[in-house]
DNA sequence: TGAGTTATGTAATAATATAACATTTCTTGG
DNA sequence: CCAAGAAATGTTATATTATTACATAACTCA
């Protein structure tokens, strides 16, 4: 839960990494891209593509192509995570940096905490390796209570 | 990759381990439920719910409706999961028996195999413990290439 | 500048899933 | 057996999520 902190500065802090990223590789991190990466980052919790949409007013045409569009380029730079359990978008915690990731979804605060273990990693690893299948993408989603929501539950 | 063998056999089997464990719980494992998980053991790697709808031809009036309650027994009942990376459908391969399963996609003969390692899940365990988060359930699809479907792709 | 590329706009539609209510079928106590 | 009541299925409509195809606009760079 995050309820108190100053959240402001989470969202500047994306935008600021995204926008050094793009620099970096040439990419064109728009005023759509941006303010698509922006509403993502608004609450901790993931963004449904339809909510942005509607989020979207203002300078932007929202249709659904510009949306999904716009979530492609940041999935594929890896700015973004999609959620397939909730049909859901993420901002990536620590873009570039990461392989091997997996989510923590809070069911009752609807937080999303995206963790990178090394222990994970490995695991999958040597049970894939056992099998003999070779690995390209992992989704790895697990819905349950994070720390603060579990008060008074059990 | 299962190509050669005689599956019919797989299914009769699916449908006979369903039908027992209906009966053990007092549910009905009626024509139609039977009928879709037929259909979802026709093949070994998963059935999205509109081709389910196709193929329920017949006796059955196939809405869709009818396909999602009958997709939320069975999943209920532990006879199939949802994958949801694909929006898809298979069937459970050790019903009753399982916690913590996890799945191997081919992306290249589609199958879908359905793995319950004690590894993975303590790996699970270990990880969540030390975020102290309560997992719920866990979503754990790996897309890749299977032993048979590695040969000469390197 | 202007030709080529990349990004966005727009309309239509596909694919996946659920809500709400009617009807049928099954079960079970009387 | 027979009528509640419960469970399952039928039916219509609609919600939600995502893509295709083609038009226009903006950017790049020679
Ligand atoms: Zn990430
Ligand atoms: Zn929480
Ligand atoms: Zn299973
Ligand atoms: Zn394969």
């Amino acid at each position: 839960m995050y309820g108190s902190h100053e959240h402001a500065h989470c969202v500047e802090e994306a935008i600021n990494t995204a926008s050094r990223i793009c620099d970096e590789r040439g990419l064109r991190f728009t005023g759509l891209r941006r303010r698509v990466l922006e509403l993502i980052w608004e609450n901790h919790g993931s963004a449904k593509a339809y909510d942005l949409l509607e989020n979207l007013g203002g300078d932007y045409s929202a249709k659904p192509p510009t949306v999904y569009r716009t979530l492609d380029f940041l999935q594929e730079n890896g700015l973004v995570h999609k959620i397939n359990s909730l049909n859901a978008y993420v901002g990536c915690s620590h873009p570039l940096q990461h392989k091997d990731c997996f989510f923590l979804i809070c069911s009752a605060c609807n937080e999303v905490e995206e963790c990178c273990g090394t222990a994970m990693a490995d695991a999958l690893r040597d049970m894939t390796a056992k099998q003999d299948f070779k690995p390209d993408h992992t989704t790895l989603e697990i819905e349950g209570r994070c720390h603060d929501c579990q008060a008074g539950v059990q």
